[in-house]
DNA sequence: GTGTTTCATGAAACGCATTTCAAAAATATT
DNA sequence: AATATTTTTGAAATGCGTTTCATGAAACAC
């Protein structure tokens, strides 16, 4: 910059100010900087920038590539969310990084606040890690999380209207007047648990004779979720005629596994998956669904980040969601 | 810093020094500072760092989130190949900076390294820019790009090896004594272009009188892969009974075209993919395809790039690629 | 024409860590 | 015990912008 002020024939608070924009500039002066900064290929050092500023316009976003890696990542739904994220922090002009910190080793989290690596953090999936995000948070972290919010949650969370969700299946289940359901997933994940309680709220509801079995499987992979339907049609007398799957993936797989034991998706039986990933829609037969406005799910998540930067207050909230009715 | 020092009755420096494992500092005198540094909740701050050392850490890894939206994601190769990467940059202890610059904007590039925001750019996926990456790295920028080298190419690529994936499609379709081929997809990308190369080198070699047409899409997406294909199935006389396309998900698109045509797939015609996502294995049918090594491609792209961040030569490689027969 | 504002610019300080170079301390040598 | 060597440590300079504060110039008021 020194450089450019002197060939500039200026000093450098004004080579800065030109640069950055200041009204402060004569504007014929900012003309001349800029020129010369262009013409000798001069950019500003980001590092001693945001050192100056103590603001880095950074934003870290953690996904678990981990968990994601061990089942082949079959779910491309995260990877849509980062991409949604991605385009509403360029908006901003942001910069996004990208880590995998420790699920649980909170320390690699604050260093990334403390080291002025980023202002804040967009955790993608909170899996079983709320404690360690609460205190994260607590400590005064700018923190949004794509999960669900619990009842005493402590940091702001965008996420599906998961409830909702598990309404809209039962709703379809009863118009469709099955009785026996299956929920196919892990309660263990608050998000998981909440699409249960919605099916659940919808069955009590309606006042039918409408048992609700649970079918928890350990790992997310098709594989995974294949044999564990396959399995549980073995053991079971009367298979159920409704099937509310955590994932879009495992509901194709419940789709085949129904196929080997002679049950055909769609006529003896209705299954709902969730995410809308491509593939739920070309898959033979095309599955039922609940979609959630992904597009949104990334500029909430960004403009409630920015917002907490901004020391304002950031509600959890949700996306909108809907049942996408194909052939299950 | 300075207030670690006092506190640990050090100077600066020996702080430093001490922070960063250096061993001109005594056991002793580290032990003590690192002590009262996490005590603290002390972290480095890495714009100081980065400004003072001249070296950031951080690679850029480029990825065009437009066309991938545009496409709806619906290939998650791509993003495979990003936690490929992210996972090896993270062993390395690298910041992962994730970016979408306008494709042919090579000064948002220039800009990036200028800034001295990042060390060096993974490009993942070249498209058409060839033009545009040549002379980014002709002007010294340390650059590795995932995709297919040309004769001339002037940058480190590494990529799948799309010649022999031709040649593997072919040979697969000669032994099922297939006649009538089509190669389905835009060569004007290399990477497509050199699979239908190598397709094309195994029928001529074979000696059979075996036609080779093809088929080019404007978009990614499996609507405009089906639509193209019934368009196709639907104006020549004589269908095409061995069809390699471009990705599994266009793969996919064609086998429901010929079931709409009342072909089917596996039996009166063959088709092989690429990529080997995971819902080409759980299709119905499954889906033969091209499998690439993805993690081998993570660890080549940045170990390539590291060598060159090091100012030693890296040559354009290609990564282990292999026929994976299923039902198609 | 003098006094007051406003505008544009520059000198110096600052943000935080690292490095060079010199000095001090500890250890080894005779 | 005195000297030579090695190991540790610290003062000051450095990397690169931004900001504060002061000054000079220009514009306006009376």
């Amino acid at each position: 910059m020194d450089d450019i002020a002197r060939l500039a024939k200026v000093s450098k608070p004004t080579v800065s100010r030109a640069l950055s924009n200041s009204p402060l500039v004569k504007d014929a002066t900012r003309e001349h900087v800029l020129e010369i900064a262009r013409k000798h290929g001069y950019a500003v050092n980001r590092n001693a920038q945001k050192l100056r500023h103590k603001r880095t316009n950074t934003i870290a976003v953690s996904l678990d590539f981990r968990s994601h890696k061990q089942n082949h990542i079959s779910d491309p739904f995260i990877f849509e969310l980062l991409a949604g994220v991605a385009e509403a922090l360029g908006d901003l002009n942001q910069d996004l990084l990208l880590c995998a910190p420790d699920h649980n080793n909170a320390d690699a989290f604050q260093q990334m606040l403390l080291s002025r690596g980023a202002d804040g953090f967009i955790v993608l999936g909170q899996g079983h890690r709320e404690n360690m995000l609460e205190a994260f948070a607590a400590s005064g972290a700018p923190l949004v999380v794509w999960g669900a919010a619990g009842e005493h949650t402590g940091y702001c969370v965008v996420g599906s209207d998961n409830y909702l969700g598990g309404q809209l299946a039962g709703d379809y289940f009863i118009r469709k007047n099955r009785k026996r359901f299956l929920f196919f997933g892990d309660t263990s994940f608050r998000e998981i648990q909440l699409r249960h309680d919605g099916l659940q709220q919808v069955v009590a509801n309606s006042g039918n004779e409408i048992e609700i079995d649970t079918l928890t499987l350990s790992n997310f992979s098709y594989e995974a979720a294949f044999n564990a339907a396959t399995n549980y049609l073995g053991k079971r007398r009367s298979p159920p005629d409704a099937v509310f799957a955590f994932s879009d993936t495992a509901a194709m797989a419940f789709v085949c596994a129904f196929r080997d034991a002679g049950i055909e998706a769609g006529k003896e039986a209705s299954i709902v998956g969730y995410n809308d990933i491509p593939s739920a829609a070309y898959f033979n037969p095309p599955v039922t669904t609940i979609k959630q406005d992904i597009h949104q799910a990334g500029k909430q998540l960004v403009s409630s980040l920015m917002r907490l930067l901004d020391g304002e207050d950031a509600p959890s909230s949700t996306i909108h969601t809907e049942l996408i009715v194909r052939d299950t």
